[in-house]
DNA sequence: ATTGAGCGT
């Protein structure tokens, strides 16, 4: 029974993925969707604003956007802030160097972030003085 | 002037 030695060989060869690797699902690693450049900063500073966050993570690659979350109320940094960059592999790498470093002598938490908080605005616009029906 | 998990007008 020699077929059943290749039999075996074939379930070997399948097992090991010789050809493309499968794209391994490091985005989206959130609670939610929509993962892709955007970096969730936790455990920043107080004293950190949203140009040291910037100048800490334009090292990796392009940031478009740094931006420091402050409370409304007080204007104060709430201590977390989201970093989108150019390229989603940069986001990667940052994420991978920065995560768990000190900046500001406090350790930060960078996580890829949700956008489900941000996307729901006034759908309308429109000053349609139309009811929906 | 202060505080320490999480996801922004």
């Amino acid at each position: 029974m020699a077929f059943c030695k290749l039999i075996r060989q074939s379930i070997l060869n399948n097992l090991s993925s010789t050809g493309p690797r499968p794209v391994t699902h490091l985005l989206n690693a959130t609670r939610g969707f929509s993962s892709s450049s955007k970096l969730f900063i936790g455990g920043l500073s107080f004293n950190t604003d949203d140009k040291t966050l910037k100048e800490a993570f334009s090292s990796f690659g392009n940031v478009l956007e740094a931006r420091v979350i402050t409370d409304r109320e007080s204007g104060r940094s709430r201590g977390f802030g989201f970093v989108l960059f150019e390229s989603n592999e940069d986001a990667n790498e940052a994420m991978s160097s920065m995560d768990g470093q000190e900046l500001n002598g406090r350790a930060i938490r960078v996580s890829y972030a949700s956008d489900d908080r941000r996307q729901p605005r006034f759908s309308g616009g429109g000053g349609h003085g139309n009811t929906g029906f």
